[in-house]
DNA sequence: TCAACAATGCTGTCAATGACAACAATGATG
DNA sequence: CATCATTGTTGTCATTGACAGCATTGTTGA
């Protein structure tokens, strides 16, 4: 393979300067927080001219929008890797949860940013796409268990949205540091043991 | 009373930069967003010269520090106001949760603050003083019901936790938009009765 | 083959910003 | 009232995002 890079005279042009951009934003992101991150900064980076990422990026909401949507993706790719229809269901959403949980501790800031509201219109579609896709796959778990009766009677959308948001709290306290990771790793089981059988005691 | 500002000559010394920059802060925040936060803006608005806010605040960060305390202090009110120890569990969390609900409806931007984990090490021990607070009033209607009988056996910690969790994340389904404010003002009843009662039948 | 043309990079420039330094006015204290 | 801390002020710097205008490369069709 030929040498990484010719050090003197890089073509003139890079050929991949959009994933590049995207990936050492990720970099930057995990390294420095969302704050730190420049367009010049990336562009030295990636060794081309502060003004090249402006060709694939109108805005610089427009690289975290991108940004966002790749972390909708690799979401998704976790959520559907773990779920696992033949497991009976408080253990099925005992593993969904887990790497929900696992994924937003290890993505915090990126989580951040897909949960963002200021996304450009455009973007904001693929966006809501992106979000029902994922909250489809948790649907669908509470749908096959509704119908199982292993559920309460409701609307199957009620109970998603309590089941997202209480997994949507953990995540967003394990990631504001006010609950530490490997306790709400450790931890999730019980979570999801209560969720099921409610506060009160039977 | 006095003409609200002499428009000409203003005394040299402000007399309240520090909660002028503050009020102006917030409004902004709540207007534009945390993003367009400028403390050069801010300073035009209260009248004085670029460089003064560096007085009362040795950073743009110390600012939203001060900002999210602000935040704590009102969540804190709001909560220990909307809390009566009378009513039965179910009512006196169904009360909590919308009071908590409405304050992270009407305060969103300054919410996403409170929950920012980039505070300076000198602010993040008042920061923490403020959670310890907030979910100490929860921690307490949790623990009070578990003495009654009322919610079962367990680590009144971990059980605060979950409800918490709960909270939050609705709340931030609902400040990201993937709720309507009405919607989850309106669910919280059912979801308050799901968590107490648990998602399997009974 | 080669003449448009689109894609992608580059240099230059601008206004806005946060941070800091040096200095000025005011107010409080002994 | 002399001294000193507080709080403002002006001036300056490097960084940044955005844009305009130009340069290089790749592609496409006559």
């Amino acid at each position: 393979m030929p040498a990484s890079r010719p050090a003197e005279s890089r073509p003139y042009h890079h050929g991949d300067l959009r994933s590049t951009l995207l990936a050492g934003a990720e970099r930057t992101l995990r390294e420095k927080g969302t704050g730190a991150l420049s367009l010049r900064e990336l562009a030295r980076e990636a060794g081309v001219s502060h003004a090249a990422p402006g060709r694939h990026f109108k805005d610089k909401q427009a690289l975290l929008d991108a940004l966002a949507l790749v972390g909708y993706d690799r979401l998704g790719q976790a959520l559907s890797a773990a779920d696992d229809p033949a497991l009976p269901l408080e253990r099925r959403l005992t593993v969904l949860a887990r790497a929900y949980l696992a994924f937003s501790i290890d993505n915090a800031e990126l989580l951040e940013l897909m949960y963002a509201r200021k996304h450009e219109p455009d973007a904001s579609e693929q966006m809501a796409a992106a979000v029902d896709r994922t909250v489809g796959s948790l649907e669908r778990v509470i749908a096959d268990a509704q119908e199982r009766g292993e559920i309460v009677a409701g609307d199957p959308q009620h109970l998603t949205l309590l089941t997202g948001a209480t997994l949507q709290g953990i995540a967003s306290f394990a990631a504001g540091g006010m609950l530490a990771p490997e306790a709400a790793l450790d931890g999730i089981e019980e979570f999801v043991h209560l969720l099921l059988h409610g506060l009160k005691p039977r």
